[in-house]
DNA sequence: ATTAAATATGAACAATTATTCATATATTTG
DNA sequence: CAAATATATGAATAATTGTTCATATTTAAT
């Protein structure tokens, strides 16, 4: 077969899954969501590293966006967590979740680019 | 959240879905291994429409590719096709599979790079 | 027509997992 | 310290799903 061994594959089974339930497919397009951007220097957000160009938003935000509930929200964010996909940063009681790596961002747009053709 | 419908996000949901369970994962990356291509006039098999390019294999030499009994690797081929990820070749009592469109291609290849990191 | 080979399919089971509910933790404010 | 707000977590449940086993279908060959 592929000369991919089984770590990787393990790993490739963990990231789709992970990516393949709908409200953490939702929690991920919420933090790639380029309209929330005010950076003037750059045309998107996800691409740089500008502190105010990154996209977080805390929990309650990540709720409104997802329209699901809080215990739902905080647990699918930990498993997103866990396979190190989002960081977080405290600011008081709230915490602030963003996306870690583009990698993230280049999976969402390869299958959102098949799942809008025909 | 983002400009995404309801319905994209289904088929988002359908296209990782499928994609993240180990056997099928093993069958698309069968089905995409280009070290088999004895093609001269291309470097990679995948990308190119070329017949002989074309990398397609019976169900018999997936399963020993993926190491999956015959039922199984039926079943989830059953799987991938449904959802149109492969279409299929008659020939005799053989049936040949093969992987439908490139972008199965670079959702794998994402997803192994995001995998071979660190 | 039988037999053999390759593949498909249905039912059943085991295991995983998404969601909810209740409760716990942590931080700020009064 | 007490109350309030934001988030996290554990247990329980319901639903989904991967795999196996047995059997059916299809084609080719004798």
């Amino acid at each position: 077969m592929s000369n991919i061994n089984e770590q990787a594959l393990d790993k490739m089974v963990d990231i789709l899954s992970v990516a393949s339930d709908k409200t953490r497919l939702k929690i991920m397009l919420s933090l790639l969501d380029e309209s929330k951007c005010s950076c003037g220097s750059h045309d998107h957000c996800g691409t740089c590293e500008h502190r105010s160009c990154m996209i977080e938003k805390c929990v309650s935000e990540i709720m409104v966006d997802t329209n699901a509930s809080q215990s739902l929200v905080s647990h699918q964010l930990k498993i997103l967590k866990d396979i190190d996909l989002v960081s977080t940063r405290r600011e008081g009681t709230r915490i602030y979740y963003s996306l870690k790596d583009g990698h993230v961002k280049q999976l969402i747009s390869v299958v959102l680019e098949h799942a809008l053709e025909d």
